[in-house]
DNA sequence: CTCCTGTCCTGCCGGC
DNA sequence: TGCCGGCAGGACAGGA
C-alpha cells in the first residue's frame, strides 16, 4: 500500500530525526524481511551520520558519511514510528528493525507482512544498483511529461492499467494510484499501453502528477497528526475516488455532464487485471 | 524484448 | 463461536 506519496510522507518524517544525526546502534529481531538483511548490517551503519535521506520511486534512500549508504522499501504493510529522545519504547510484534540515533531518538521499522526490504548500497553511485538502474522517470519532475510516457508505452501490447505498475515506466505508481489516475484522466484501464500518446499520454502523464501531489499534501497534513499522537508515520488514510469503491457512483462532474444530471450516475465497477483490482468508471473512462 | 503467472507473508474479513 | 478460504499487494523469478 505505501506507494510514492506514502514513501515521501515517511521519508520527510525521518529527516528531522534523522538527518545530521549519528545512529550509534542498529538492533535486528530477525535476520531478513522479504530478503535477508545484509549481513553487518548492523555494524555498518552504526557510527555514521546521515548526510541525507532521498525518495526514489517507492524506496528511501539514506546516504551515509564514508561513501556508504542504505535503501529502506516499505513493502505493503512497512511502518515506522519515530520515538523521541527519551520516550518509551512499547515493543509490538513486528518490529524487526530498531535505529538507535545518538542522543536517544529511535526509528522502529514494523512490517507484519514482511514485503518490505533492506540493503545496503554505495552511496556515491547508488543509482547504479539493480533495483534502481532500469526505473522510471520520477513522476513529479520535469523529466516526466507526455511525450516521455508515450515514449516509454510505444508498442506495448499489455493494458496500459497493467503497464503503470510497471515501475520501469514510471517510479513510484502502485495499484491505488494507478486507478485514480486513470480515472482522473477519463482512460480506460483496459486500454492497450501502446495507444496511450499525444493528448492522451499527455492528460495521463498531468493525471498522474496530481494525484501523487494531492496525496502527498494530504500525507503531509497528516504526518503533523500522527506525529502528535503516536509517532506512526505511514498510516495516513486518505480518500480516494475509485479505488475500493465498486457500486458506488461515479462522483466524475464531467461523467454526469454526459448525460445530464437527471439520468442516473455510472456505478464504479470492480475488475481484475494481473491479478490486481483495477477500479473504474465504464462510462468516462475509456 | 514483452507478457503472464506464481510466489512470498500475515492479518483480516466473509461465509458456513 | 470458531475455523477456513480467499484476498490484499510490490517486486521478482521463470516460462511462454
Amino acid at each position: 500500500m505505501p506507494e510514492l506519496p506514502e514513501v515521501e510522507t515517511v521519508m520527510r518524517g525521518l529527516a528531522p530525526v534523522m538527518q545530521g544525526q549519528m545512529i550509534e546502534s542498529v538492533t535486528l529481531n530477525r535476520p531478513d524481511l522479504r530478503r535477508p538483511i545484509p549481513s553487518g548490517f548492523a555494524r555498518d551503519v552504526s557510527g555514521r551520520h546521515v548526510e541525507t535521506l532521498q525518495r526514489r520511486g517507492k524506496y528511501i534512500v539514506v546516504l551515509l558519511e564514508g561513501g556508504l549508504g542504505f535503501v529502506l522499501h516499505l513493502g505493503m504493510s512497512g511502518r515506522v514510528k519515530i520515538l523521541a529522545s527519551g520516550q518509551q519504547y512499547t515493543p509490538e510484534k513486528h518490529d524487526h528493525i530498531l535505529w538507535h540515533m545518538k542522543g536517544g531518538a529511535c526509528v522502529v521499522y514494523n512490517d507484519a507482512r514482511r514485503f518490505g526490504m533492506v540493503f545496503t548500497v554505495d552511496g556515491a553511485n547508488w543509482g547504479a544498483h539493480e533495483a534502481f538502474a532500469m526505473m522510471g522517470p520520477e513522476p513529479l519532475g520535469n523529466e516526466f511529461n507526455g511525450p516521455v510516457l508515450a515514449q516509454r508505452l510505444k508498442g506495448r501490447k499489455a493494458d496500459i492499467k497493467a503497464a503503470l505498475l510497471d515501475q520501469r515506466v514510471v517510479a513510484g505508481v502502485g495499484n491505488i494510484y494507478a486507478c485514480e489516475a486513470l480515472h482522473m484522466a477519463e482512460i480506460s484501464p483496459l486500454r492497450t499501453a501502446g495507444s496511450i500518446r499525444g493528448v492522451r499520454a499527455e492528460t495521463l502523464s498531468r493525471a498522474i502528477k496530481t494525484v501523487l501531489s494531492r496525496a502527498i499534501e494530504a500525507g503531509g497534513s497528516s504526518l503533523k497528526d500522527y506525529r502528535q499522537a503516536d509517532g506512526s508515520l505511514g498510516y495516513f488514510q486518505h480518500q480516494f475516488t475509485v479505488y475500493d469503491r465498486e457500486g458506488e457512483s461515479c462522483p466524475s462532474a464531467s461523467c454526469r455532464r454526459r448525460i445530464g444530471d437527471a439520468i442516473r450516475p455510472a456505478h464504479i465497477k470492480r475488475l481484475v487485471q494481473g491479478g490486481r483490482s483495477s477500479f473504474y468508471c465504464p462510462r468516462c473512462q475509456r
